[in-house]
DNA sequence: TCGCTTGCTGAACGATCGTATAACAAGCGT
DNA sequence: ACGCTTGTTATACGATCGTTCAGCAAGCGA
């Protein structure tokens, strides 16, 4: 009788991305309070001191769960750009509907992604990475706003505007998911855009 | 030499409402994970069991202090309503400026206001009072959005998407204070409920 | 097949968490 | 002036937190 391994041994890269997976989960399920390195560990399935010894610390792999996320969000919003094709108001619209729309208004994602907003004050490494999060999603919106034809001195405030408005849905969409769905959210940011870009001037 | 009391005697409801103030404060500056019976305690200059034995646990004081600043909002933003007189497009103005506007956009209120948002997720208590409080900001507005002739199919999407874009500004104004000031959210805010209610037919 | 590298485990540490409770004392009523 | 009510303190308890580290073992290379 040949008794398996008990554990098994895997390249760093990899047990990083499972840690960071795990961690995802965890704060998707319990928010940041319930994301402590027992927890996720266990959801990764592995002990708790693998994660001081991937990442040093709880907080590094917050960090880097953060930007994992933020790199899934800003691929999928290029790949729905991209795939709206050529024409400037449909390409901003596909922009502020895919928001909104599975794969990113996932529930898992949006209550990773107010965990994160929860934790910006608290840690100056989130704050970091939230501002420059921030600011890459207003920059895409207001280079969709000026090929949509938005005049320049009203680009600012528009961008800001309809960040705010998908925030504010994506906020909603999280806390109370029974308020509304997620096709009407969209349907709302996309009326919303229409409005907003017709009186900036 | 006659030695001073080593503490005060207050009437229930007075230490009370101090707790819940020091909770407000501990909540704004450290956010929720801050948000300890001993940190509040500390805080309000009161032994850490004083929390137990007025409120029972430190979720209820918590709840308590939500239900408090809510009600602190509301009175404020009904005031700016009922003081921008009878023309229903400048109360519909009042009620969004005024959220963006000094004394609701002061840091520590919004500190406070994500700290709860962090909470929904975790506390059913909290949670329950989250929608409630959603629902009669969101009433508060369809109701002004009627008054300003908002037609009735349109007026919950308006409602929502206006709430969203107010929440919008609220979190970011919160999470980098220094993207933008609170005269210019004020501002985007008027200007782009100008484009949802012209656009929402 | 065996040794070596190293990913990994699991226990232990001190700090801090929320809560319960016995003892204390402030200050009003008599 | 003194007893009584009760608001308040201080301590203790068990659980859980993040982190550390000595040692085990997986699995590749020789």
């Amino acid at each position: 009788m040949t008794s398996q391994p008990a554990f098994r041994r895997v390249e760093p890269d990899a047990r990083r991305a499972s840690l960071i997976e795990a961690c995802a989960r965890v704060l998707a399920r319990e928010g940041s309070a319930g994301a402590s390195v027992r927890a996720i560990a266990l959801e990764a399935g592995v002990s708790p001191g693998l994660v001081g010894h991937h990442f040093g610390g709880v907080d590094a792999l917050i960090a880097a769960t953060y930007a994992q996320v933020e790199a899934q969000v800003s691929a999928a919003l290029d790949a729905a750009v991209a795939a709206a094709g050529p024409d400037p108001r449909a390409r901003l619209n596909a922009y502020v509907s895919a928001s909104l729309l599975p794969p990113i208004a996932d529930n898992a994602l949006l209550s990773t992604w107010i965990a994160f907003w929860s934790l910006v004050r608290a840690r100056p490494e989130i704050a970091r990475l939230h501002d420059e999060q921030y600011g890459r999603f207003r920059a895409g919106l207001e280079a969709l706003l000026a090929e949509a034809g938005v005049p320049s001195p009203a680009l600012r405030r528009t961008a800001i505007a309809a960040t705010a408005l998908v925030d504010g849905l994506w906020l909603e969409l999280c806390l109370s998911p029974h308020t509304f769905a997620r096709g009407e959210a969209a349907q709302i940011a996309r009326e919303g855009l229409a409005g907003l870009t017709s009186t900036g001037r």
